[in-house]
DNA sequence: CGGTAAGCGAGACGGTACGTCGCGTCTTAAG
DNA sequence: CTTAAGACGCGACGTACCGTCTCGCTTACCG
């Protein structure tokens, strides 16, 4: 008895304007950013109503969210044979979403507001950070199994660690190398290799 | 004798204006957040027009940038004899910054806004950053002479390491230990101790 | 059947908001003039808010303009019997409504931005001349019929005159004679009588 | 002795800065209208500090009632042997006042504040209708010599006459007729000629 | 199959804050 | 003691969005 889909009376929401908001929302995220984006350019560029955004959403916060949330992003699970192979992968990954200027945004975004807004740092935990951090994890394993790694390293902290440097790295840019050479110095460092 | 105080015509800018509008900033900062902090509430809680607010300050991050400079905040350089007194000394004092309101608006503007605005993350640098990782270099020198520490280390990338985590943790706290109990596990790893 | 009254989509203007609007400026033209009046004052006297007002009325002109044009005014055609009862009632009925402050600052508005702004002069020449012209005519014909006029007067021009020698007189106010006693002997001279 | 010139201490009021303050005056006058003209404006217009103007007029009126005071005019006083003649040379030079924009904007000025302002109607009364008014009784005199006109006639009261339906026209154009038709018109009746 | 109930676009509503302009006063140093 | 310059506290401007509230109009389902 799948009552699940018990259907409620009166006409049901559309999942036209669903979409369109979430598109109007990313668009617009990426082109003049959180704070200055408004509802009421959301609901302009998405051909929609007002009151068909505050329908769904109470708080700007929870729009974006859900926006960001609803993007496709596959986070692919390496594996070239070796460690750093891997490593320079999942870097990679993470550095170019800093590339368009929606990621800039959303990466912006969620340092700014994930310590105030358990909505976005739940998002930008499971979308973004588990992933890596699986794939982080496995390519541990796999290097450890290769005996590339023989001291037993806390995989966790370390992929913490990782996170936090490149995070400061963004927000306070090295000035004498490149942002990729100086995650790999770092990593480095905490691996002990 | 240099001309460099040559007087410009008019009426000079008053230092009682100043004062009070970088008080108001600080105290409203501390109510309500920077996003609800209007120019109009500063000038109104300064006993000043708005004119003299806009007179000086083009952005509202120039005017925040401005009065968190103007606070008298000394970092204290420790030497307790060991160098995990130090350390604890130089997390401590990092992190109740974030106990009062204010404090905990400031850290929180800082990573809102550094990674979008060159001004604040040139003032957080200078006043916050810098000081702790002088303190920071001068504790792990005297590990070593002390022989606490034997091998070589990159004390900056090693201080960059720490902040990150630190800055990592606050925007994702943990949530099986305390900040503190975290942090210092973190920097036992990167300092291999 | 015309489809004349295709009604709009979205919520229809506040009839009430309207009235609201009327009577606030029509007070405050009362009480403070029409220079030192604001929008900002008018709104909040209504207890509307500016936008509801800028809506409307793209110019404080046309806001006064409107809410003017709104007053009902009787203007009656009165008939005593003799040419200069008639004329006395109409000359009374151009000068009382000097008496209130609403009238006087009206008249004031009218004198001021009549030649610059066709605004104004419409709005006064239908609501307030146009009647008065009416009604003088008639007079003059009844005096005709009681043959107290013989000769042959041109009387749209004759108004003009004593419109135009009760401007005056308000703009230059008689030194040695009442107004009502200057502008009598001045409908004398014109009319020969 | 003279002691009429007894010479103030301290630096004398410049009669440049007077100058150029009148003529700013005038331009801002010519240029903007009364109401949108800034008493900003005039100081930079006329490269003079704000104090300066504030030290010799306490109100915009008195300014500009100066300003206009100040402007050279000359009332010729015609004599071209017939009463026509005479007053379609009064009436001219009355009319082509309004031709250029300062003298719109005098005559607009005049008409909207005079009831008002003693200020203005002294300068204008003395200044454009009193000379108006003398040549008027003369022309008026000399017609009576040449026996154009037999009746006795209140001059004074014809002069206001006219002055009031040259206002009422400026105020409520002819639509039928050119200006200066319908004012001879209105004489013709006034005069009975 | 016709009624009922919610969703929809549009857009007006009372507000708050914006950044600007001008007011009339004041404070400088220079003359 | 005046001057040019310009900062000051203040009040209003007209605009942009906020989140809420009507409107007339679809949609769907349910009895």
């Amino acid at each position: 008895m799948s009552a699940k889909t018990k259907s409620q009376p009166g006409r049901p929401r559309s999942v036209e304007a669903d979409r369109a908001i979430h598109q109007a929302t990313l668009n617009l995220l990426a082109e003049v950013g959180y704070d200055r984006m408004s509802i009421e350019a959301i609901a302009a560029r998405a051909g929609v109503g007002k009151t068909t955004i505050y329908r769904r959403y109470t708080a700007k916060e929870e729009l974006v969210a859900d926006a960001i949330e609803s993007r496709r992003e596959e986070v692919e699970v390496p594996d070239v044979g070796n460690l750093w192979g891997d490593l320079d992968l999942i870097i990679t990954s993470a550095t170019q979403m800093t590339l368009d200027p929606l990621g800039r945004q959303i990466v912006a975004l969620i340092i700014s507001t994930a310590s105030n807004s358990p909505q976005f740092a739940q998002v930008y935990w499971t979308k973004y950070l588990q992933p890596r951090r699986q794939a982080f994890n496995s390519a541990i394993a796999r290097a450890k199994t290769r005996q590339e790694i023989t001291t037993d390293i806390d995989a966790d902290l370390v992929f913490d660690l990782i996170s936090g440097i490149m995070l400061y790295g963004l927000v306070f840019p090295p000035t004498t190398e490149s942002y990729q050479a100086y995650v790999r110095r770092a990593i480095s460092l905490v691996l002990k290799i």
